[in-house]
DNA sequence: TTGACATGTCACCGGCAGGTGATTTAAATT
DNA sequence: AATTTAAATCACCTGCCGGTGACATGTCAA
């Protein structure tokens, strides 16, 4: 075998995503990346130390949120002259595309809701940071109600997580194929109008 | 030992139900059954016959999902003369109620996003049904665009699904925090406005 | 009373998990 | 070339899992 740490280390560290993605967390384990990455699993603990370090390791080498770029459609600026609920209309289906595409996060999602581990928690932060810069680029100072758009907000990025989340493993939810295009464009037509009707002014609609 | 396989059979199904409800299906297993219930593990393979099976006769005994009556108030007549946004908004609010109350429905639907196991599948049935008849005692003949009322209202059961299966884990989900009495009133808020102004005749609001 | 059968108990298996100590061997330093 | 350092390998431990075969004992019918 050739000696070389860092190499090693990126071996490491790319098995436990590929496990990840495919497996989930429930067939993780230190064992399982040993054999993914052909490497020795003592050699995991001399280079990371443990699991919950592994994983810390891991996260923060990925992007496992969008970025304010991806869901703002590349450009925030053009965004804030439009009214606030086609903004935020656009931001979430941006969103649930964003999501969709990255099969490790759907995971942290759906384990989070079963035992909250390393990935979790960083995943708990950026989240978190990701929804307040949302609100500073795009709700301060906008004539709104605060308290309502954020529940109703809650209400539909929870919706969009719970579909996304759930499509891996079920097809369909009620009426709607999660698993189409085509369901989710039907998705994204009620989120539009939940936006256009329920964002702004109280007195919108 | 009293020597009593009726009364044996119940202790592990109680077994199955504690634990389950406790530790969820990450801790579940035959010898955590038999453990629970201080029973020989050989008696559950020799009863129900494995895994599958037993989870098979534990679902037949229990009601995992809210009956028609929970979350029609006990009275499906009255709701019926009022306009449908009503009827829908307060069948979401008694949904949310009904799930949140049930710990190991919760403990199911996150464990539906990992895996789908024998429980899963019940679930799966009945919610069918659940939602068949209701659409059926509510929503048929009404004036209103099918589509987009299921796209409407499958992103909002997903949202209180989600939300309520992270309240056990988690206690905020945004600015919401989720595990309190207050925070579930601001999501019923939400989704009063949402349905009083997205459902009906296509020119609500 | 004596079987026969069903209930419950015990001991064991192989496999895999997480985790560690001792050893080999390649590469850098002198 | 000799020596040191650390990368990699090997062998092994404990503990738990699902699963099974052999055995003991309470209950009920003949």
């Amino acid at each position: 075998m050739a000696r070389n740490r860092k190499a090693t280390e990126q071996k490491i560290l790319k098995a436990v995503g590929s496990l990840l993605a495919r497996g989930g967390f429930r067939t993780f384990g230190i064992n399982a990346v040993a054999r993914q990455a052909r490497v020795d699993k003592v050699l995991i603990y001399r280079y990371f130390g443990g699991m919950p370090d592994l994983l810390r390791a891991y996260a923060e080498a990925g992007t496992y949120w969008p970025t304010i770029d991806e869901v703002a459609g590349g450009d925030p600026e053009r965004l804030r002259g439009n009214p606030l609920h086609e903004t935020v209309a656009t931001l979430l289906c941006n969103f649930a595309r964003a999501i969709r595409r990255r099969p490790v996060t759907l995971e942290i999602l759906a384990w989070e809701s079963i035992e909250r581990n390393e990935l979790a928690k960083v995943l708990e932060k950026v989240r978190e940071d990701f929804s307040k810069n949302l609100s500073r680029l795009f709700v301060a100072g906008q004539d709104v109600t605060e308290g309502e758009l954020a529940a109703v907000v809650s209400l539909l990025t929870a919706g969009i997580n719970y579909l996304a989340v759930r499509s891996r493993k079920v097809g369909r939810y009620g009426d709607v194929n999660i698993r189409s295009e085509e369901g989710w464009q039907r998705l994204e037509a009620a989120i539009l109008m939940i936006c256009e009707r329920c964002i702004g002014s109280r007195e919108a609609a």
